[in-house]
DNA sequence: CTGTATCCACACGGATACTG
DNA sequence: CAGTATCCGTGTGGATACAG
């Protein structure tokens, strides 16, 4: 469900509650297009991690939030990121040939 | 880094120190093929997350294990799986349209 | 047993143009 | 503004055969 090569951008533009247009997450992501923005917010709201919200004005107005659950996700992901930052303190193992033939 | 079909199933078997020969990972993920398995292990290994020995002998022997690092991630999968597990409590949410035209 | 080497299909994502 | 539609290149992964 977190697949996707802008999943995860957008659900950093998301966390802590924040409200974004679709030309706002455009813009908080620039390399994405706009076919891709689409498609992973679609898939996201209907995995329940996104709310979309529709304004019937004109010109149209959308706005993405997280959904409760989608926020809950916010420590998880972020425990990921300190895992993955503790990767830089790490000495490169070299390839181990076992010494004992195994019996 | 988590990227790619089979890292997570080699993840799981491997959580817990367990020490697992070439075969044996086959074994326990059927649906895997050797072109995969050797891929995502050595980007695996690569990486630090998974340690690779080899015996030498014939027929040869290799054990994969995962390195402090990879076994660090354990935790936060975990959670990972929780969150997945509480979706399954929620409620469909139907499409919004905001009643306010926005001002 | 533990891999390599090849070939191939398809899903994924990018670029562009167009619409209500 | 917020999408759709279309085309297309590439990467990723699957199947199979072969090797040390």
């Amino acid at each position: 469900m977190l697949e996707g090569r802008w999943k995860l951008s957008i659900l950093f533009q998301l966390f802590g509650g924040k409200v974004l247009r679709f030309s706002e997450l455009e813009r908080a992501i620039p390399a994405v297009s706009q076919k891709m923005l689409i498609q992973q917010l679609r898939q996201m709201e209907a995995d329940g991690m996104v709310r979309r919200v529709i304004y019937p004005e004109v010109p149209p107005k959308v706005e993405y939030t997280l959904t409760r659950w989608g926020q809950a996700l916010c420590p998880t992901l972020d425990s990921l990121l300190k895992w993955a930052a503790v990767r830089d303190e790490l000495p490169v193992p070299a390839e181990s040939v076992a010494d004992d033939a195994g019996l």
